[in-house]
DNA sequence: CCGTATCCCCGCTGATACTG
DNA sequence: CAGTATCAGCGGGGATACGG
């Protein structure tokens, strides 16, 4: 079975902390995630909750990846059954303020696209 | 040939600004146009030049898309050979410190991370 | 010089079903 | 309840070739 190109895959050109952040706050559903956990904590069907419309296999696979970049932490409450309580780092709380920096320019850039059709 | 699956394709979640935020700065290359239109107006070829590696259609696609959000003006000058030159608009500016405020984010996330390896 | 068109690959995400 | 496994689809992005 021989490539028929080769086409390397495009070496990442992402050197920049950028995206290291966007790789964290560019899921579909994370920013969703980090402000509900900003709330108060949260077990995973809450957030489930929450998210409506999320799939269990994305939210898992999203807070793993949170957990392992320590913006959430994940903690097993010894109850029965046994839940779990997500809830943010202090590194997560960093994340809040670039969120609503992004969350304000958006609204800037929704008003402007309304200006525009109209 | 009957498509075995439906699949809708699954419905958008995004119904907030953010997404349509991070649909202008998510872009593999976008914060970089950001970053060094927001030094000085600059043309295609110097563009290309700065973000080395990024291809012709991908910087073209991204430009075209920020010019229809307003965020970058795309300017014509009647030189011999026509050169067109590409400057933030004043809406463009406005995302600069979200992306600051991501990169500032990103060097405590590296940092975590080099801490952890160690 | 300034792009556009075509082809291709990969990753993210969703749907569903199954395990502890 | 809290996930994991498998299958599948879409879109972003790179390479190259071509048009204005």
């Amino acid at each position: 079975m021989v490539p028929r190109r080769k086409n390397k895959v495009t070496p990442p050109p992402n050197t920049c902390p950028l995206r290291e952040c966007l790789g964290i706050i560019g899921g579909a559903w994370t920013p969703g995630i980090i402000w509900y956990l900003g709330h108060s904590p949260r077990t995973f069907s809450e957030l489930k909750g929450d998210l409506k419309g999320v799939s269990a296999k994305v939210l898992s696979t999203r807070l793993k990846k949170l957990a392992v970049d320590g913006v959430v932490l994940r903690t097993v409450k010894p109850t029965s059954p046994p839940t779990v309580e997500y809830s943010l780092t202090d590194l997560g709380c960093e994340l809040k303020p670039a969120i609503e920096a992004i969350v304000a320019v958006g609204h800037r850039l929704k008003d402007r696209r309304a200006g525009r059709v109209e």
